[in-house]
Order: structure tokens, then sequence, then C-alpha cells
DNA sequence: ATTAATTTACCTATCGATCGGTAAATTAAT
DNA sequence: ATTAATTTACCGATCGATAGGTAAATTAAT
């Protein structure tokens, strides 16, 4: 079929969404451009005028994901109290699961990192950069920023392979009271 | 070829161990049945003769995995001190990735849950009950085990995909203080 | 007429899985 | 002690499905 009308929307934002949404459940490895096609309406075809490679659509959903987690957490830095910014920190993990249940996308992402493109790998690690270090900025200490990072983390993994996406509370709220003290 | 001389040693623990060695690389779905058998030296037909489907070698790596892992933490009981067996279980994590770069098996599986055989996901569920239930046992308390495994299994994925393998140490060196007191 | 966005139709590589076959080891009967 | 029957542990070839990727044609807007 042929390019859109002009009242009739472009398929590159749904492209991303439903390959973030991809990626976010099953991973990089997980994930096929006729999966996101059939979803989107389109072909892999497709897919492939907007992305050329499949690095290249990962790469773009990572630095998409990035940013919008980075917006995230800047209107987190408005919350005046420690722990509270702590505690919303760890509703942005907790909503991820309960959406689809979907993994952190730079989460999944490391978990496979000996077989990634290097350009999304280096999203990941950008991701983790970023989020540490407000988490440093939040806490006014580097330490307790790479715990509770690696805690999250970690916490939602397990979490959404036992199905029980409370322990991500549970995790937050023993840790969040020994990290601010 | 025939059947190996009652001299010649079977293949099958090497499939096991490097079966093992790459799904702790690559996870679940990044590995094959040919490139295991291209590295025991054997075919991908004879792996299918010890085990039917991929599920069913992946279910045996991760039961082996999981036998090996509780009989590290058995021995780790003997330890007096209750911080430095925390510790000792913070250093099986730092050596799994010093192990050529790998991942805890069953921290990988998880973040392809979504994807995963039902029995190997089981596996997987098992693990974390059993490691859980050993931390709760040496910390006599139940939530710190569950943020300790956590911090562990993400500091794990993101000490590997930073490529610096000592933030596990400092995640733990952080951590052990604040939880044993 | 040109350009942008998409489809159709295809390619090669690899996947997990299954096939028939075979030599060595084992077991059971004589 | 031989031997016949069976099992174990593999191999080479191949299956249908699916992977990522590409070239050419088509259509819509400018």
């Amino acid at each position: 079929m042929p390019r859109p009308r002009k009242d009739e929307p472009s398929k590159l934002e749904p492209i991303l969404e439903i390959a973030q949404r991809l990626i976010q459940q099953r991973g990089y490895n997980g994930f096929s451009f006729r999966e996101v096609a059939s979803e989107v309406g389109c072909t892999s075809a497709s897919i492939h005028y907007h992305f050329p490679t499949k690095g290249d659509l990962a790469r773009a959903v990572a630095a998409r994901y990035r940013e919008a987690f980075a917006s995230r957490l800047n209107d987190l830095s408005a919350v005046p109290e420690t722990s509270e910014r702590l505690y919303g920190f760890a509703r942005l993990f907790l909503e991820t699961l309960e959406n689809d249940r979907r993994l952190c996308l730079c989460g999944i992402l490391a978990s496979e990192s000996e077989s990634l493109p290097p350009e999304v790998l280096a999203e990941a690690e950008a991701f983790f950069a970023e989020t540490e270090a407000w988490l440093s900025k939040t806490l006014g200490d580097a330490r307790p920023a790479k715990s509770f990072l690696a805690a999250m983390e970690g916490a939602l993994l397990v979490a959404r392979a036992r199905n029980r996406p409370r322990e991500i509370d549970e995790v937050a709220a023993h840790l969040v009271p020994l990290i601010t003290t």
C-alpha cells in the first residue's frame, strides 16, 4: 500500500511504541521485525525503511526511553523530602511491571549485553549513568545511589519472574529508611 | 560415529557445562543447539538425544545450577559472623561475573520469563525461593533477605553491562553494614 | 516530476526438531 | 563361553519455520 494520506498518521510512532513494549517484555533477542509489523499493521519492510537494522530500531527505542525516564526523574526532583523522592523512584519501577509485565528497558537490555549491538549497549550504559547521577544528586552521596539502583533493577527482575509486583514495594520500604539516615 | 568406547568420556557433562556457560552469557533465547554442539564437538542431534527439547536442556542446566549453588550456600553457613556470610554471598556473584562475564543463571533466565518454557521458569523461581530462604535464615529476618538478593542480582546485571565487576563489591560494602545492624 | 512512505516479493542464514542409520556396550539365553 | 537381542550414544541429512535484510514497484503528497 501507498504512502499514508495527510490525515492518516505516520507509522513511525506506533513502531517505536510497540517495539519498546516487546523489548521490555521479551528482550532484544526475543522480538522480531515481523512481530512489530504484525502489531503495528504494516510490513517488516516498512520498519526497515525507518530503521535500516534491528540495532538502529533498538537504539532509537532506548534513546526515547532514556529521555522519557529523565523527564520523570526531573518531575520527581521537585518533591522536597528525600525519602519521598526515593519512593517515587521505586514507584516508577512498580508502574513499569504493572504496565503489561514490562521490565526496565535498559535492565533487560543489560541482561543481553553480551549479544547486543554496541550502539544499543551504549544507550543502556548512558541510562545507568544518568539514573545513578540523579540518585546521587537526590541523596547527596554516590554509594547508596548505586545500591538503590541495583536493588530496584534486581527487584523488578525477580518480582516479574515470581509474578509478585509488590516485592518492589517491600524492597523499597526496607531500604529507603536505611539509606536516608 | 559410534557410541564412545568405555574408556571414552560421555558427552553429557560437557553438554551441560557448555550450555550453562552459554545461557549465563547470552540467555535462553541467545544460545542454540548448534553452538553447544560446535563447542562440545558433537552434532546438535546428539544433544537432542539426551535432551529432547531446548526446554529440557535448560531445565537440566538450571536444576544442576540450583544444586551447586545450594551447596555453596551450605558451605557458607559454617561462617560464624553474619556480615561475613553476607560478604561471602556477594563474593559468589562477583566470582560469577569474573568467570567469563557470566550472569547468575537464574537471573538471566528471569529476564526472559515472558518467553520461557514453564518448566524452565519454575526452576528459576525455585532458585529464588531457596536463596531467599537461606538469606532469611542467615539474617533471622525475611525483609533484608529480599532486599539483599535483589541488590545482588541487580548489581551483577548492571556491573556486567558497564564492565565494572567491582560495583558488586561496592554495593555489598554499602549494604551489609546497614542490614546487619 | 520529485520525494516520502509503504507494499510485494524475495533472499540467505539459522533456528529447533526429526529422520534413518550405525558401532559399541550391555544383557539374556543357551 | 558364545551368541543373539537389545540398548546406548552418537552421526549426517534434512524438515518446516522464522530470522534479518533487500530491490523494485506502487501510491500519495508536494
